[in-house]
This record gives C-alpha cells, structure tokens and sequence, in this order.
DNA sequence: GTTGACGTGTGACACGATGTCATATACAAT
DNA sequence: ATTGTATATGACATCGTGTCACACGTCAAC
C-alpha cells in the first residue's frame, strides 16, 4: 500500500505520478521497470518517490489493484447481462479483455506475459481464491446453475478454478501470439465448448 | 544458448558452474538471481561467466531445458505406463512433480511461481504448443482414444491445453499454498473429475 | 513574531549488479 | 622460436536502488 503522504498529495500531483507510473508499467513488465523513469517523466525527485511508496513493486500493485477492481465490477454486470450463463460470460469477458485499447492494452499484455503467482493472486480474486471468498459467493449467487452438472459448492470452486485457468491461459496466448482477434475467440469459444461437454462420453 | 566455450570446458569445471547455477535458481526466481553469487560460489571470474553465457537468462534457460527434457522423457514413460488414459497418467505426472526434493523443489517453486510466458513456452513444447508440433504427435499416439469425447485433432489439442493450464495452475496452487500433499491431490483429482464428466448436463 | 513540532521535499551518496574490454595466458601447429 | 587462436581475467564504466541528513513550509502555542 502506498504511504499517507501519497493521498495526501494535491489531486493534479497524485494523478501526474499515477500517469507516469502506468506508462513504465506500459513500456516493459514490473520487474524491468525503473523508478527512474517513473521520477523522470512525473518530474519528482528520487526522494519523494520514496515518501510516497515503498518500493516500485508497492507503485505496481496499487496501479494493479485498481484495474481489478474495475474489471471485477464489470465482470458482475456482465454475468447479469448474461442471465447466469457463466460461458456466455466468460467469453463475452474475454472478449473485452482482448480488445483493450493503447495503454491499457500494453499494460494487460505485461501482466500476463509475466503472471507471477503474486500477480495471479491479485487478480484471482475477482473469481474467489478461496471458498469463503465475498466475491465468489457473490458470482456463485448470479450463476444460474440449472443445467450445470454440478453437486456441490466445492464442485463449483473448482468448475471456477479451471475456467479461470483456461481463461488466463487463452489470454495469454492470445497476447503471446499476437493472434488476429477471430482467431483466438475461436480457441477459446473451442476450449470452453469442451469444457462444457466433457472429455469422456458415456 | 551457452557459447561454444561453455562446451569445450573440461567436464569438472562446467559441472561446478552448472551446480552453482542450479544453486543460485534454486534459492530465487530468475529475475532475482546474481549472477554475482554464481561466480562466487563457482569461484571462476566474472569475465568467464560471458565467455560461457550471453546472461543470466541464458545460463537459466540451458538450466531449465535439461530439466524439461527429462520430464518430457518421464512423461511420455507415463503415459505409456498407464495405458494411453491420459487422465491417469497425469495424475501421475502431477505427483512426481509435487514430491520432488530438495534442491530440484526449490527450483521447481520458483518456477512454478514466477511462470512467465517465455518459461510456460518452454514447458509446454512437452505437452505440444503447435499442432505441426513433434511431441504433441507423439503423445497423441499414445492417448488411448476409445472413450474420449473428442471429434478430431483440433479438439484433441484444445483438450491438452486445457489439460496442462489446469496442471499448471494446480502445481503453483499446491507451490505457493503450501498445501499438504494429500490436500494438493485431492484438489486435482476433484478437477480432472470435472474435466472428463463435462459442466453442462445433457 | 519567535519558537518548536511535524509533515514533506530534495538530491547527494553508498552500495551492489551488470556487461565490456584491454591485456594476459595457454597451447597447438608450423 | 613464432605465430595464431582460443580462453582467462579483473578493473572499469554505467546504471539502478534505497537511504539519509538537511531544507522547507505550515500551524499552533506562547
């Protein structure tokens, strides 16, 4: 988490840092971004930085945080707009993932081109990470489950886990690949067909 | 790749870089390593490390293919072993990754959790990243067909990518939860469950 | 209006890591 | 011996990080 001295920065001042923040984190991965470049382009010197964050990482994580907040939220609505249909969901969402625009584009193709498991667990809070999770009970209760094939509520974590793992992975070949968009919402309309259907008949 | 001087040295010195190497990626990720601390303990000087590697992501990269190599070896064993059931097989494969020891664990760990793209496009030659792919062939020659729910090879590559993005995700789970084996493989045993019975009843 | 306390701003600095380069050494072939 | 080629070496320039001593500004108390 940022310091106090951050959010007691005057709002032109915060958001100037904020900007030059994205664009490093634009340009190159977390772990090639400098602080140089944020403090250069925001025109702040070193030590301020520091008053405001505690290292590049902590800068990172709250940019992150944000952007999964959001997403998180338009992921609620779009489950809704999808009347329960949880793949018709995830694949309208894929789909907005992919189509992201300029900076916001290269910041996403960073991130998931270099998903650590801290990164993952930031953004894996969006489908529950855990059982007790508010934001999975939150989606579980917008799933309409009546043709789902599943017993229980751990059956249904995991039905979660793996769609969020094909997802991710989809994206990131789709970034990794530079795929032309049809291309890659076929691979993934594909996977989750499969997924939906089984791998065993019978 | 090393230079060809990293090959012509006398086997003990190169095994003592190579053993340095494994030493300092076992104790952190890759973009955390030093190659500072790899000469040190390797007690050659600095310029002979760029006479041997272009960089810390070379000597890493030779590090991790030999160890991709050897699993794509047990791998195939595996599924051999188990008849052509993929599933089986993987349940197999998922546990002699997990019960690895000591110094190949760590260097799995921080793998596992640090999979960039470039890492997972390493890995995944084992399970087929293309379609014209030699491996994937091989291991589709394998796979005992008669009960799968699968059209053609196209749905044959889509259910190994679904396949190993589940496997993945399960081993950095179990990596970076510190699940108790027993706990780890119950989890993924639910979700391969899952995979083959399909989500949609019908 | 002087003082002190507090939060904030600042940039020089110490430290550590990287990759290079000029020079030294070894050794084989002639 | 001489020359050529491959390899060894470590000092060095460069760059990025995080810290620290000091400067500044505001405000309340006296």
């Amino acid at each position: 988490m940022p310091k106090i001295t951050f959010f007691n920065l005057p709002e032109d001042k915060r958001e100037n840092l904020v900007h030059a923040a994205k664009k490093e984190f634009a340009r190159v991965p977390l772990y090639q971004a400098s602080i140089s470049n944020i403090i250069k382009d925001a025109k702040i010197p070193r030590g301020s930085f520091y008053q405001y964050f505690d290292d590049k990482e902590d800068a990172f994580f709250y940019l992150l945080n944000s952007h999964v907040s959001s997403y998180k939220q338009h992921f609620l609505e779009t489950l809704r707009k999808n009347n329960g249909d949880i793949f018709d969901a995830m694949i309208d969402f894929y789909t907005t993932i992919i189509t992201e625009v300029k900076e916001n584009l290269q910041f996403l193709r960073n991130l998931f081109l270099n998903m650590t498991h801290r990164i993952e667990n930031v953004m894996a809070r969006s489908f529950g990470e855990n059982d007790l999770n508010e934001d999975f009970k939150k989606i579980s209760n917008l799933i309409n489950k009546e043709r789902l094939n599943i017993q229980d509520e751990d059956e249904l974590f995991h039905m979660m886990q793996i769609i969020s793992s094909v997802t991710f992975h989809n994206i990131v070949k789709k970034f990794a690949g530079e795929l032309p968009f049809e291309e890659a919402l076929n691979n993934y309309r594909t996977e989750i067909y499969l997924l939906k259907k089984g791998f065993v008949s019978g």
